[in-house]
DNA sequence: CTCCACCCTTGATCAGGATCAAGGTTTGTT
DNA sequence: AACAAACCTTGATCCTGATCAAGGGTGGAG
């Protein structure tokens, strides 16, 4: 593991499908026939639900484009999102019957489908593949983790420029990184509701906190959705994190 | 994986060394021969440190006996716990160079260690070994998801009572499932503090929750850490739950 | 173009849990 | 036995974020 090459990477099904053959080389030849006559595309239109909480899992997929929600509810209505998926994040776990968890489309979203039991199979004889999926399992847990501190230890003020600051890291990814200094512009995928239900807020204090930090220049705002970030580290100042953060492998 | 058994199964360091061999049967003998050569057990006093956030991992580990924490400190020291380590727990991911938590022992705890090169060779060489680690993983990140809900959305006394909960199904799932309808008793291994860290309260709080629990008889107390649950679903109703919570798998 | 649904903002008030403070209990040490 | 240190409980007060309420965009459907 560590920084060796994966052989089969499970997160390529973003760019599906001709990915999966480009970082197969090692591949044999029928596991990645296999993973071909495995898949299918679905879409889904921006709130439709793509699993409900106890429905019969059919599928594990990989999100292809688009943003995805994975949230629990509470008998009276409480809910709290536990994982917001963006392309090339894995959906459903190998071995469970039903879902745990809804699943609810936030954009436009384009899933890429395995049945689940030809994909357990080929979990289970092709070790590359389980490898791939425990690494991308650890990293989800380690974000679940920093999560968790945000929803028990932070403010209205530092969960809302957490957000904001992972939501640029996610998608500053693919920039370059000498961008640093000329201002970030982030779309936010969310709603407030939505953003509220990822930071245990109401939506009532996600639109105070977010005007807040905009009469104090932390951001500006073009529209509802757009932010502009004039200064990261000052943005990053509010989130309550270690100034450092990041290094820690 | 689903209801396939486990070749090699690292929970079963609970009960190291023999279990190792009782459930290898099926590993090549000089797997088995690696793995205990690997081996080797540490002990760790009530409070004491065994890893701090930063520190070099040479070690991944298996809790054989004790409580420990996974915990997460902010610069101001507002810390949320991450993780609570039970028996058969595993420490550390496999792959990553510096401690991203502090590991603290909460109780006297043994660990089973292996050195981490070799192990991650065991990994790579294995497929069984990455197999157990994703289920295990996977584990987590269900009981990650579950308190991220507790975190942000429940109320005070419901953390409280989903708590004691938690611990009685831990410590339940070893007693016989008739003895359903009399009292259960737990102790709890944390003290107010950590039970506060865990949930994202203050020791007050907890405190406050706990009197008001008993208050109501929905607990009973014998000194501070025993507790005598006479009815489980009258606690069970105080979590929040959904009442048939944990059908789906 | 108009209307409606949805999303967002802001204000006023309320309440749950944090904070500050004091004292009690248990455990272990000399 | 006396004491100290840790741990726990309870009270008083404060403050952050929830709740209740009203109104302002904005975009799509007809």
């Amino acid at each position: 593991m560590g920084d060796q090459q994966p052989i089969v990477d499970l997160k390529s099904c973003a760019e599906c499908p001709i990915r999966h053959k480009a970082v197969c080389a090692r591949c044999e030849p029928h596991e990645l026939a296999d993973l071909e006559r495995m898949k299918s595309y679905r879409s889904y239109r921006p709130g439709e639900a793509i699993v409900w909480a106890g429905d019969d899992m059919e599928f594990v997929a990989s999100v292809v484009t688009g943003v995805a929600t994975l949230s629990q509810t509470m008998e009276d209505g409480r809910t709290q999102m536990v994982g917001l998926l963006l392309p090339s994040d894995f959906i459903g776990r190998p071995g469970r019957e039903k879902a745990k968890y809804d699943v609810t489309a936030v954009s436009d979203v384009t899933l890429c489908c395995f049945r689940k039991r030809p994909f357990e199979g080929l979990i289970a004889s092709t070790p590359a593949v389980s490898q791939r999926l425990l690494e991308m399992a650890l990293d989800e847990l380690d974000a679940a983790r920093e999560w968790m501190l945000l929803l028990g230890r932070k403010t209205a003020r530092e969960k809302i420029a957490s957000l904001i600051a992972i939501i640029a890291r996610r998608s500053e990814a693919v920039k370059s990184p000498e961008a640093r200094d000329t201002a970030l512009e982030v779309d936010l995928p969310l709603t407030r509701e939505t953003m509220a239900d990822y930071l245990g807020l109401t939506l009532e204090t996600v639109s105070r906190q977010i005007s807040g930090l905009k009469r104090d220049g932390v951001i500006q705002l073009n529209g509802k959705r757009h932010v502009i970030i004039p200064d990261l580290d000052a943005l990053l100042a509010e989130t309550g994190d270690d100034s450092d953060g990041g290094f820690l492998s």
